[in-house]
RNA sequence: GUGGCCGUAGCUCAGCCAGGUUAGAGCGCCAGGUUGUGGCCCUGGAGGUCGGGGGUUCAAGUCCCCUCGGCCACCCCA
């Protein structure tokens, strides 16, 4: 504005829409909600899959052709060589993939926390670059596989100290199963389109299924006594479905039977299931999803093989436990904090033995004043401060001095203070 | 893709409605408070393309338009 000689001026980068950059403080809760995944699942003998986040296109389409994850959210594009690829925006197809590619022996239990990706305008919970924990079981029919999964994503949350969760059970059941019912909801509502919410009369041709769980009230009250699957489900599926329950009831885990539960992957037969926190007042409550995949598998081009999985989405799990105020992040601290206002060649030295020693130690640098170095000290967390000052450097000594108690200093030689205070940590 | 609200220091915001000297506060950051010691307090300092562009005007952070971005909702999903 104020004169035309000014250089350009370069707008700064920002992370593309819809992504956000993770960092410490709140990074060291994933952290904690990783390991603890990872630990949980590890005791159920599910192994990690490091997949990549993109592959051919075609992977991802047997999401359902219909499905808004493949018509409009997906990351596609066309590489240097003509590939056509994705951005994943999804964990099982990769993993269904990777199955078919290595074929190891069943059942294949493995795990994943990744980014997925979708087109989508970000609001509340939603992002363009999410990351789900995600477990999949490929290789087993047994409906007691069903419960074992779901037990592990429900004690997962218990374990994180979320309380306001509830999980929301249906079954799709047989691949044939789900192809009758698609055509007898259809004609259901064919004959009410009129009573339905225009938004979703639209839908009843192609995704009948999706009407099911409109929000909107007008369609929920036209719907109220519409045929539930669960009520067409095959003699076989319904063995299957009751004894998931059983299950469940045995392990004292508490469900919702929803019949018009429907998932917005095409791929879905027999159990599935969601996870909705009641805590969560924005408009994605849901944490955490999944279910039986059958048919996967085969679409991709490998053997008839049954799979069961679910992802929840890291984002919104921290979401939610904000929301419950649970899982506080533990705030990173160091052991001890090393300072040297002596020229620092022994605050340079001593600090990296001690790391060696196994003994947490933190620093200053640019050398700053006794005083700037006790405050970065005590912002530190350190319970101990280890001072190399005129004095001690020219008497080869260091003074330890407590933070956190009222121990007082101390004065001891050099060479013998990483055991001195490997002893006062312990 | 559609709609609503909102963009002022690193963060949270005031200032805009009724345009008018060098744009403020708190927190954070840095440095001091007699030269070797943190937390509390005091003093000082650094730090701002008022999201960007255009327009109206003698004059725009304040008014208008466009654009980008953020938040939220629809849709859909984790």
């Amino acid at each position: 504005m104020s004169d035309s000689t000014s250089s350009p001026r370069i707008e700064a980068f920002k992370a593309p829409v819809g992504t956000r950059d993770v960092l410490p403080p709140e990074s060291a809760r994933w952290q904690q909600l990783i390991a603890e995944f990872a630990a949980q699942v590890g005791r159920a003998g599910y192994g990690l899959v490091q997949s990549p986040m993109f592959e051919e296109i075609g992977v991802f389409n047997r999401m359902g052709e219909g499905t808004d994850v493949v018509r409009k959210e997906m990351y596609d594009f066309l590489d240097k060589g003509d590939r056509h690829l994705a951005l994943r925006p999804e964990g099982t197809a990769s993993i269904a993939r990777a199955y078919i590619q290595h074929r190891p022996s069943t059942p294949w239990k493995v795990w994943y926390a990744a980014p997925n990706f979708r087109y989508e305008r970000p609001q509340a919970g939603r992002f363009r670059q999410h990351h789900q924990l995600g477990l999949e079981a490929l290789g087993s029919l047994d409906p007691d596989l069903d419960v074992e999964v779901i037990s592990i994503l429900w004690d997962f949350y218990a374990s994180i100290g979320l309380r306001q969760v509830e999980l929301v059970l249906n079954s799709m059941g047989t691949a044939e199963d789900r192809r009758r019912y698609i055509d007898d909801i259809r004609s259901w509502l064919v004959g009410r389109i009129g009573d339905l919410d225009p938004a979703d009369a639209e839908k009843v041709e192609a995704h009948p299924m999706r009407v099911l769980d409109s929000k909107r009230p007008i369609t929920i009250a036209a719907i109220a006594d519409a045929p539930r699957i669960t009520d067409r489900l095959s003699d076989d599926a319904m063995i299957r479905f009751e004894r998931v329950q059983a299950g469940l009831v045995s392990l004292g885990i508490p469900f919702r039977l929803e019949p018009r539960l429907v998932r917005g992957l095409d791929y879905y037969t027999h159990t599935t299931f969601e996870f909705v926190s009641s805590a969560l007042d924005a408009a994605q409550s849901t944490i955490g999803g999944g279910g039986r995949y059958d048919g996967l598998v085969e679409s991709l081009g490998g053997p008839a093989t049954p799979g069961i999985g679910f992802g929840s989405g890291i984002e919104r799990v921290l979401l939610t436990c904000d929301a419950e105020g649970v899982f506080e992040a533990d705030e990173q601290r160091v052991d001890v904090y090393v300072i040297d206002t002596a020229g620092g060649d022994a605050g340079r030295d001593l600090s990296v033995e001690l790391r060696r020693a196994g003994i947490a130690a933190e620093r200053s640098f640019d050398g700053r004043s006794m005083k700037s170095q006790m405050k970065s000290a005590d912002k530190s967390g350190a319970a101990l401060v280890l001072i190399i000052g005129g004095d001690e450097s020219e008497s080869g000594t260091v003074t330890i001095r407590d933070l956190r108690g009222d121990t007082g200093q101390e004065t001891v030689d050099r060479v013998a203070v990483v055991a001195v205070v490997a002893t006062r940590l312990s």
